[in-house]
RNA sequence: GGGCGAGUAGCUCAAUCGGAUAGAGCACCGGCCUUCUAAGCCGGGGGUUGUGGGUUCGAUUCCCGCCUCGCCCA
């Protein structure tokens, strides 16, 4: 509804600048006043024309406003401050509007997406920092198929990366494990019900340690680290078997942590494929047809091919020293020029395709994992027409060289399409560190945060957050509530727990640094999820205790004057909900077109306070008049509806009661 | 050395393309449960937006210098 007025209004403002000023105004600045007795949108459009029209903003704006005369569905348009022009829609005419319907547009031709996120080592426990990414990125898919747009979501597993080598260096040399012992392992952990992500979530920090530990054995060490990397690498051998089952055992363990906070997958490509199925060499012959790589002749990367780096001025005179090696001189690609190869099939422009089995199965969809000769019946994957990238800051550097291999080869629409979804860590309080028992520093201490490291073990582990959430929520709903079945009980606690861990993901901007603590985490009041669901919950109890549903009380206000109710201070009040619940729509395009998930979240919390507000003030129940009670129940529908569809974007759902 | 990001209330964060009195939450103080759920609501104190210039009707926002912190690259 918001919407809709809005783009009318602007259409209507351009037609009269044009007519009255001769002027094209490409794009027209609007915003909402700073109350909302003065209106509905506010335009500061007066002052920009003062300049070039040589007169007073104030009298500019009266004139606009003159001009402007009756627009369907605003009541009225008014100067204000030093040349604002206010328009106040029709609020009686918005309301039934948006009591009948509140829908996206869908688009003419839906975009062919592709999300890929989560993306964690297959060595380890999931932490904060990975929950971070796989919520973001799992709420981005929300909102894009919201919009109707097609939305693929891939998790890329590097399982045959350094860090997978650094575990299977713990199990055969630290445990002196071979490959039966690790299946040996494998099952007592198993039968123990302990958690092989856990497990390796030590081994690998003390083999991390154990690297440096001798002085006189880390040179050797560090050339059994590589072998280990070389042999995984080139597979069809015991240790290349053995990080295939753990990595595989462990990637399953991410999949069911994830699934506790509603996240799934349709894909999990892994880099064994890219290596085993030659997906570089394709691209290393397209790369040097199109000249984006060139074997550099003299200089500190003599013998290694090349390529410009991303953002870098072109060098002419003697080898460009700052140019981004791809293929080392001993022959070895690096993780970018696999990067690019990965890319190149995202936008179906490889020439070669992986092949595929089913992995996991999720209630009604089933998630595919790549393989080097899979199920000849699977669905298509890649050839993506938009592609998102859900990776921390600190890669910006190598996806912006993905991105200018792909601009040098000429595919600078698909560049153009490629983001970089980018998000800064999750770090830990100096506090929490060592709440946790960890050693902290004197220089840590004096720090506003502390970065997580896997390598060291440091960290809070993703299944660790989640069990303290349930505990704490589980805590709160059997005393508040111990006269409801246990299984419902349970329930109501899992939703409260992730609602309160999704919303604590989603409330900053991307770009800021979260200081993760216990507190603040475990909070369940003010700007938390639970205040969000605590809102909607009310609403139920509403509806309940009148013995409606709200899509009863949104009819019936059609064909009821609701004018004499939505007017002056009183009106105010109960506007604000309606005008606020309006704008889902709106926001949810913002979202998607600056990438940040947080705006929605904010949005969510302020209806959810709005009605709070209208709520205390506005009794719904004991309203004596029965028109007016009849819009006081529109209005808490209208703010359930709206919160339910903003919190189910945001991937979290609200229990009946807590 | 080069690149990117950040610096806003005691703390954690917002602030749409440059707009009206810079807003929330937490913490603190004081009120509100016999009326639809107090995981709530109302009120209060709390700001030289790191710093020095510039641009203009108007700067937290844009430009330049400096300081501090974080990340990335060699």
């Amino acid at each position: 509804m918001y919407l809709i007025e809005q783009k009318r209004l602007l259409e209507r403002l351009r037609a009269v600048l044009q007519e009255n000023y001769d002027i094209q105004a490409a794009t027209l600045a609007i915003e909402q006043p700073p109350e909302i007795r003065f209106g509905e949108y506010a335009l500061p459009l007066a002052f920009e024309l003062a300049r070039r029209l040589r007169k007073a903003p104030r009298k500019i704006a009266e004139e606009i406003v003159a001009a402007l005369g009756e627009v369907p569905g605003f009541a009225g348009f008014e100067v204000a401050g030093a040349g604002y022009i206010n328009a106040r829609l029709d609020r009686p005419a918005a309301a039934q509007s948006l009591a009948a319907a509140s829908t996206v547009s869908a688009p003419e031709h839906p975009i062919h997406a592709l999300v890929e996120h989560t993306s964690i080592n297959p060595n380890k426990a999931a932490h904060v920092g990975h929950l971070r990414n796989a919520i973001l990125g799992d709420t981005f898919v929300r909102l894009l198929r919201a919009a109707g747009q097609q939305v693929a979501v891939q998790n890329y597993i590097d399982n045959t990366g350094v860090q997978v080598a650094d575990v299977v260096v713990g199990l055969m040399h630290l445990e002196g494990l071979t490959l039966a012992g690790v299946q040996a392992l494998m099952a007592r952990l198993q039968q123990e019900q302990q958690r092989i992500d856990y497990y390796c979530w030590d081994l690998y920090a003390r083999t991390s340690q154990w690297y440096e530990a001798d002085p006189e054995q880390k040179q050797a060490r560090k050339q059994l680290r590589l072998d280990t990397l070389h042999a995984i690498e080139h597979g069809g051998n015991d240790t290349a078997a053995i990080a295939e089952l753990v990595s595989t055992a462990v990637l399953r363990r991410h999949l069911e942590t994830m699934l506790r906070l509603g996240i799934e997958y349709d894909l999990l490509p892994r880099e064994s494929e890219i290596l085993h199925l030659h997906f570089w060499d394709a691209a290393f012959e397209l790369m040097k047809a199109g000249g984006v790589l060139y074997l550099e002749a003299e200089g500190k990367n003599k013998g290694c091919w090349v390529m410009k780096r991303a953002g870098a001025e072109a060098v002419t005179d003697g080898p460009d020293e700052d140019a981004k090696v791809i293929v080392r001189s001993n022959g070895t690609v690096t993780y970018v020029g696999k990067d690019i190869a990965y890319h190149l099939w995202k936008f179906g422009l490889l020439g070669k395709d992986f092949g595929y089995r089913p992995f996991f199965e999720y209630p009604g969809h089933r998630c595919w994992i790549t393989a080097e000769t899979g199920d000849p019946d699977h669905p298509h994957f890649g050839g993506a027409q938009a592609i998102f990238n859900v990776i921390d800051s600190r890669q910006a550097d190598p996806q912006a060289n993905v991105i200018e291999a792909l601009r040098g080869l000429g595919f600078t629409r698909q560049a153009a399409n490629y983001t970089h979804f980018s998000y800064e860590m999750v770090a830990l309080t100096p506090r929490c560190a060592t709440e946790l028992g960890y050693e902290v520093s004197a220089e840590d201490a004096a720090r506003p945060y502390i970065e997580v490291s896997g390598r060291k073990g440091f960290g809070v582990k993703a299944d660790d957050l989640i069990d303290r959430l349930i505990a704490a929520t589980q805590a709160e709903v059997d005393s508040r509530h111990p006269e409801l079945p246990l299984a419902e009980r349970e329930d109501t606690a899992r939703q409260i727990a992730v609602g309160a861990l999704r919303y604590f993901m989603l409330k900053f901007t991307r770009n800021t640094v979260i200081a993760f603590d216990f507190k603040e985490a475990l909070s369940f009041e003010g700007e938390t999820g639970p205040y969000l669901q605590y809102a909607v919950v009310r609403t139920r109890s509403i509806f309940r205790k009148a013995d409606t549903t709200p899509e009863q009380s949104l009819a019936d206000i059609h064909g009821i004057d609701t004018a004499p109710f939505l007017n002056g201070e009183e009106g105010d009040s109960i506007w604000q909900v309606w005008l606020r619940a309006a704008k889902t729509t709106l926001l949810l395009e913002q979202c998607i077109e600056t990438a940040e998930p947080s705006y929605l979240a904010r949005h969510a919390f302020q209806l959810a306070q709005d009605f709070s507000n209208f709520y205390r003030k506005h009794h719904i129940l004991t309203e004596a008049n029965p028109d007016r009670k009849k819009l006081l129940l529109a209005t808490a529908a209208v703010a359930q509806r709206e919160l339910i569809r903003s919190l189910a974007l945001l991937g979290i759902t609200a229990p009946e009661v807590m």
